[in-house]
RNA sequence: GGGCCAGUAACUCAGUUGGUCAGAGUAUCGGUCUUUUAAACCGAGAGUCGCGGGUUCGAAUCCCGCCUGGCCCA
């Protein structure tokens, strides 16, 4: 008898599925006859009414009554009612897999089932399936939650969506949503003549972008690589390959902050487009949102942060000057100096110099005009100090060509015509780059290999680079990013009923995690007798480990080596004692050294726990672990 | 990074002037029942009150630290 509850409720089904195994019944089968769909049945009574259908999937309820039971199947189409009757019902069968109404108690809900039977209404005018057999496909293990009240709880939400999507299968909607968007911007980029590339997440730089990487490791080639936090530089080097519209449904790996809008893996739909500017990109965005909003949504017209928009009309495209002279006044265009932008900053209430007159128009239109921008906007004309990878206006250099995309109020895409001047690129780059600046995510490091690229040239592109994430949040009116990314990522934890159902103490790698603090015994015992080691728990447990190493070494050693694994002295972290080692001439005997090892042990911690570890229950492990 | 909030049975939740406060419903187990609709009825089992300290005669409740998550701000 267990104290969890849980476990008691899974060793019953365990023992289910032991019942079923003895009367040959397999509780994991792999083949299923579904014919129907429960929306088929559901939506055409008429054309269903007395046929033999079979239908498949997780069962949502029951209600036994005797000689009768009800319950309800749900697929990914709808739930529909079971109407077993014990007389229409055939018998236990383990050729075919059949269960029998006497055997109806080893199912449980939350159970994958699968009926045949002919259609039909019950007195309550229920449309059911009557199952003439009734086969187990999948034997669950753990209750569902109450179908009723629902998951709630947003950690448990969040760590186990599957349960939440399957007692609420509303919520399965953003999801859906999210994965017909991905096939509508293909099907809109591909009637465009536009061609899918992938491009390497892994990348021995970081660029296109200003962000805090990933670092990671490639065994095999021996050095560090980056997860990519953009993937235009592989695009433009497509273009110099010699396709003219290439794109990337491309993953982004940003190590910095989480938000509401903010995810540290997200997803952008990037393009590329040879032989055109910035002003191409603006009708292709414009016309993506509004594929994707007809097809994907049928409608037009969305309900963002509370705002009514038409994504039907025409979006208001005005430049970055312009609209900050429209909302305050203000022409920074005007501006002979640093100090003077400054001071018009200042005159707006912002008290944040900034070091160019681009970052203090950047600043103020960040300030007064973005929260502003209700429907959809293309602000273009950025200061070229912000805009290092954008080819400068002819008209005015300062500025560059690049559009950002504004709808109720937040930014939703970041687009320009690439600079392809090679020299002109470097120059900025060099002066624009500090190392220092680099991992805070200020700005990548050069790519001498890209700008050999551009020394090959490539013709005049542009790009887009919509956050895939952001649109479907417009589009479904979700205003947590965590409602449109099924797998937020979260923390880790190990639960304490899984802890004791699987036997395990820590998740695997949890002591990378949390960080090893990994001493030697003499550093352990001068810390400790410092006091600066200090019980932080009523128990301390050692547990021991010894290698005899089954070879000697080139110098003919026989050689023991361990360590010592020590919990209760630091709080949620492993405090290992290593650097144990013996040699001998001759193989050591595990048993006699072993012994030596939990002696050695014994003394050194019995004389630290009588100094320092007074009040506190010494545990020692006398089992000695392999190493 | 700062502030605020939350964590009680598998799920949803009651329960704080500190003292029958270990509770309910659902779910589970046993029983009755041939048309239920969150079926009903009878009976039973089930909890590390997030974790660890502290204060106290006594802590789910008060204090401190930590873990996990959420909201707001930067």
């Amino acid at each position: 008898m267990s104290t969890i509850p849980i476990i008691e409720l899974r060793n019953i089904r365990l023992s289910k599925i032991e019942s079923l195994r003895e009367k040959g019944i397999n509780p994991y089968p792999s083949t299923c006859a579904r014919t129907h769909y429960a929306r088929a049945i559901l939506g055409d009574y008429e054309g269903h009414e007395g046929k033999t259908v079979t239908i498949a999937g997780r069962l949502m309820s029951w209600r036994s009554h005797g000689a009768l039971s009800f319950g309800h199947i749900q697929d990914q189409t709808g739930r529909i009612q079971l109407y077993l009757r014990k007389e229409e019902l055939k018998p236990t069968n383990a050729t075919d897999g059949n269960l029998g109404y006497d055997d109806l108690g080893l199912l449980d809900v939350g159970d994958f089932v699968e009926a045949t039977g002919i259609v039909t209404r019950t007195k309550r005018g229920e449309i059911s399936v009557l199952p003439e057999t009734l086969r187990l496909l999948t034997k669950s293990l753990r209750p569902l939650p109450d179908k009723w009240a629902g998951l709630k709880d947003r950690e448990a939400v969040l760590r186990r969506r599957y349960l939440d999507t399957t007692i609420t299968p509303d919520h399965k909607a953003p999801f859906e949503a999210y994965s017909r968007m991905l096939y509508a911007i293909r099907a809109f980029l591909d009637e465009r003549g536009f061609l899918e590339f992938n491009t390497p997440v892994l990348q021995p730089q970081y660029g296109g972008g200003t962000a805090k990487p990933f670092i990671t490791h490639v065994n095999a080639l021996g050095c560090d690589m980056y997860l990519a936090i953009s993937h235009e530089l592989y695009l433009k080097r497509l273009i110099a390959a010699g396709f003219d519209k290439v794109y990337t449904i491309g993953r982004y790996f940003r190590n910095e902050g989480i938000d509401r809008s903010h995810h540290p893996e997200f997803s952008m739909v990037e393009t590329m487009t040879a032989y055109e500017n910035y002003e191409y990109n603006m009708d292709l965005i414009e016309d993506m949102f509004r594929h994707i909003a007809e097809t994907v949504f049928g409608k037009t017209v969305f309900s963002v942060r509370g705002h009514e928009i038409d994504f039907g009309k025409p979006w208001k495209r005005i430049s970055m000057s312009d609209a900050v002279l429209g909302v305050t006044g203000i022409d920074f265009r005007k501006s002979d100096s640093v100090e003077q932008a400054n001071a018009h900053l200042s005159a707006l209430g912002i008290k944040e110099p900034q070091e160019s007159r681009g970052l203090a128009l950047a600043k103020a239109f960040e300030v007064k005009v973005e929260p502003t921008l209700i429907n959809p906007t293309f602000i273009f004309g950025h200061p070229m100090d912000i805009s290092p990878l954008a080819k400068p206006m002819d008209a005015d250099p300062d500025y560059a060509e690049r559009f950002e995309i504004f709808i109720a109020g937040m930014e939703c895409g970041d687009n320009w015509s690439e600079q392809n001047d090679p020299v002109a690129l470097l120059e900025r780059w060099k002066s624009a780059y500090k190392p220092q600046d680099a991992h805070a995510g200020e700005f990548h490091p050069l790519d001498y290999d890209f700008v050999e690229v551009l020394e090959h040239g490539i013709p005049p592109t542009t790009g887009i680079g919509p956050g895939i994430e952001r649109m479907a949040m417009i589009f479904t009116g979700e205003e947590n990013i965590d409602n449109v990314i099924f797998f937020p990522i979260m923390r880790p934890v190990l639960s304490p009923t899984n802890a004791a159902i699987y036997s395990i103490d820590s998740l695997p790698g949890e002591e990378r995690r949390t960080g090893d603090v990994l001493l030697t015994m003499d550093e352990f015992q001068s810390l400790v007798t410092e006091g600066i080691l200090l019980p932080e728990t009523s128990e301390i447990t050692i547990r021991p480990y010894l290698r005899i190493w089954d070879r000697p070494s080139s110098k003919g050693h026989w050689k023991a080596s361990g360590h010592i694994d020590i919990q209760g002295l630091l709080l949620n972290r492993r405090l290992r004692i290593a650097g144990y080692a013996v040699e001998r001439s001759e193989k050591p005997d595990k048993v006699e050294a072993a012994r030596k090892y939990i002696e050695h042990i014994e003394r050194v911690f019995n004389n630290l726990a009588r100094e320092h570890f007074s009040g506190c229950k010494l545990h020692i492990d006398e089992t000695v672990h392999d190493e």
